[in-house]
RNA sequence: GCCAGCAUAGCUCAGUUGGCCAGAGCAGCUGAUUUGUAAUCAGCCGGUCGGGGGUUCGAAUCCCUCUGCUGGCUCCA
């Protein structure tokens, strides 16, 4: 007999040899039918994996995400099964689980698969999952298994199992088809009960650009039909909250093919909420001893020489733009470091006026590949509200923490709560992408350890991330369909004081090398509109809300009372409209709450006799009649309180 | 840049196996109505069916090509 211990701490003991399945079965039959694996000491296994001495085990179902993972990592498995039996002469890449399912990565050969073809696989699919195929381990020898895949002619799997140690390579066998697998898996495909392929897409082998691009399909199954049903729903939903959809609805932003591709045209409403972004942070930062600068958008070529990023991205980047006089070239401007840089060696500086900090909303202009453009979230022109710190190395940390400040204190206002704090580090084995010594890189990635630790910040770190002048903490937030998206971002920078040799004077009266901290607590307006248009469903914050009011006469015979409103609210910092149509209030109401407007104000007959006006609320209805003064005083509360949050 | 798909009026979409002057709703304009908490009625305007080339007696529909968009891959200073 041996104990196993279950999450609740109890134990039970079992004769050896028993598997998680068995335990399952004797805690209960049904309970058993939802196992899909088991933890064991902490490891993910197999359910029908027996176990031959004490242990503590954990059965994971579809209620946990190791159990999700292991349906779609085995369903994987299945598809590659289907695809096999209807196409032989492919040959299969990788296929795990992702967050949301799984692909499989398979060279078609000269057949060309399209979404036309999904059904049939499907069909196949579930076919196979009702054979209750299981999934069968198999432990083989390197030898055996570059065998195996020889002759099958499967030149991806052969490639895997070169990079493997022999002894540790195992099989999965289920049904008709045989992978190269570390598992876990499933029992058996009968679990899964509901397929839907999502998508095709090219993903290049080894995600490596200069190799063969295979075929992705991508797909997610459930253990019940409801369940595929919901999260059909789930996408529909979020598809309504895409900021491309709302950014043409609200008449935010839009983008013409004669401007360019990925250049945003911001319209007046959506100018109007960036421009109230932009004066929060400033009034953010003027407290915490921001100082504005304002620098051109281009600047000499020989200046991004100098920083290195022409070097690095020169090819791949507009062009420079030539002048009249021979060998001179401008660069359009990628980043606004290079020109503080230059303000900052307009004057010496003694280490009495250190931290200095030059802030300025730059609009900056990358080239990025035509296929990565995506609404507002990648562009080609966009504007950083970016800043550079230049402090002492003794003054990081401090200069840090009161960054992360800005950055939670406006996560915070705007309700961002879901977020990934990343902090990226040098990839060990490719040392040669980054430039700058040994010794300041291991200064900079500590100093943004420490203050992650510190402050006890629930980060992830990222080997290969970093910028190739230094390390860097990003903050990143999920767009509605879950893409992920980087917004604030924070650097230290040991490399471009050296390029352009910066300098202060210490208090020994020497020359001292100043550290530069990038940061920019957005990151670009393009991108944290969009991504707070998403995370609203463009239902804004009062304070940020384009139009806080709308003004809707009865009939035609209030107009001029509506225009007294209007003006009253005007001069009492309330942004507000009228629609003067020749509608009936109720049509008036309709399309005010499509527009998502916070606040209705109805007028009639009623309200200019009491100089009054009736407040609807966006969302709830008839909050009541109060004084236009009573009106004004109330939004410019809310407003208040919500941009005052500390 | 690569793979796959899509492109019809300002917007959302119909348009059967190629076949009468290419349709609807919304928006816009004009008129009637003077409206009280999620759509008043009527009329009008609006499209070289993304651009170019081809097949055909005939192309929105089939083929080629370019451009743009969408979803991935790669990239992201």
């Amino acid at each position: 007999m041996i104990n196993i211990t279950l999450p609740d701490g109890s134990v039970k003991q079992v004769t050896k040899g028993n598997t998680a399945l068995d335990i399952a079965r004797q805690i209960s039959e049904g309970f058993a039918r939802n196992v899909l694996a088991a933890k064991v000491n902490g490891k993910v296994v197999n359910a029908t994996q027996p176990i031959e001495q004490d242990a503590e085990l954990q059965l994971l179902t579809w209620n946990d995400q190791e159990g999700k993972a292991t349906l779609w990592h085995s369903s994987a498995h299945l598809m590659a099964e289907a695809i096999e039996l209807l196409y032989p002469s492919v040959k299969f890449g990788i296929g795990p689980n992702i967050e949301n399912g799984f692909y499989y990565d398979i060279d078609f050969g000269d057949y060309d698969i399209s979404e036309k073809d999904f059904p049939k696989i499907e069909k196949k699919i579930l076919e196979l999952a009702r054979e209750k195929q299981q999934f069968v381990r198999k432990e083989v020898s390197k030898a055996d298994a570059l065998a195996y895949f020889k002759q099958k002619g499967d030149e991806y799997k052969l490639e895997l199992i070169e990079d493997l140690e022999d002894g540790e390579i195992t099989f999965y066998e289920s049904g008709h088809f045989t992978d190269l697998c570390r598992g876990p898996h499933i029992p058996n495909t009968g679990f899964i009960k509901a397929v839907k392929l999502m998508k095709v897409a090219g993903a290049y082998w080894r995600g490596d650009e200069s190799r063969k691009q295979l075929t992705r399909i991508y797909g997610i199954t459930f253990p019940k039909n409801k369940e595929l049903t919901e999260y059909l729903e789930l996408l529909e939903e979020a598809k309504k909250r895409d900021h491309r959809v709302l950014g043409k609805e609200l008449e935010l932003f839009t983008f013409s093919q004669n401007v360019g591709l990925g250049l945003p045209l911001w319209l007046p409403k959506g100018a109007q909420l960036r421009e109230l972004l932009e004066q929060y942070l400033k009034k953010v930062q003027k407290a915490a001893g921001y100082q504005p600068v304002i620098t051109p958008h281009i600047g000499n070529v020989n200046l991004y020489k100098t920083s290195g990023h022409y070097q690095k991205y020169g090819e791949e980047s507009f062009k420079t733009i030539k002048t009249p006089v021979e060998g001179e070239e401008f660069f359009l401007k990628p980043m606004n470091c290079p020109h503080h840089c230059e303000i900052y060696k307009s004057s010496p500086h003694s280490y009495k006026e250190l931290p200095i900090r030059y802030a300025e909303f730059g609009t900056v202009y990358r080239y990025e590949q035509s296929g990565e453009l995506h609404g507002l979230t990648r562009v080609r022109g966009f504007t950083q509200d970016d800043a550079h710190i230049f402090c002492t190395p003794d003054q990081i940390k401090t200069e840090f923490n009161s960054v992360i400040d800005i950055i939670e204190k406006i996560f915070t206002a705007l309700d961002f709560n879901d977020v990934i704090i990343q902090i990226s580090l040098r990839d060990a084995d490719h040392l040669e992408k980054y430039i700058g010594s040994d010794e300041n890189w291991e200064k900079a990635e500590k100093a943004i350890t420490e203050v992650a630790k510190e402050r006890h910040l629930n980060t992830i770190t990222k080997y290969g991330e970093a910028a190739f002048y230094g390390p860097k903490m990003d903050f990143i937030v999920r767009d509605a369909i879950g893409r992920k998206w980087q917004l604030g971002t924070i650097q230290v920078d040991y490399n471009l004081p050296e390029r352009f040799d910066l300098a202060y004077v210490g208090a020994d009266n020497e020359k001292h090398r100043p550290v530069m901290i990038h940061r920019a607590p957005f990151g670009s307006m393009e991108r944290f509109v969009a991504v707070l248009i998403e995370h609203c469903a463009g239902n804004f914050p009062l304070w940020l809300t384009p139009t806080q009011a709308i003004i809707l006469p009865i009939s035609e015979k209030y107009t001029a009372y509506a225009k007294k409103v209007l003006n009253l609210l005007t001069n009492l910092d309330v942004r507000a409209e009228i629609d003067d149509r020749n509608e009936k209030t109720g049509r008036k109401i309709r399309d005010a709450e499509m527009k998502k407007i916070p606040y209705m104000l109805i007028v009639g007959e009623k309200e200019e006799d009491s100089e009054a006006v009736s407040v609807r609320k966006h969302k709830e209805g008839d909050t009541g009649v109060m004084s236009i003064e009573a009106f004004a005083e109330k939004v410019n509360n809310e407003v208040n309180d919500l941009m005052n949050i500390n």
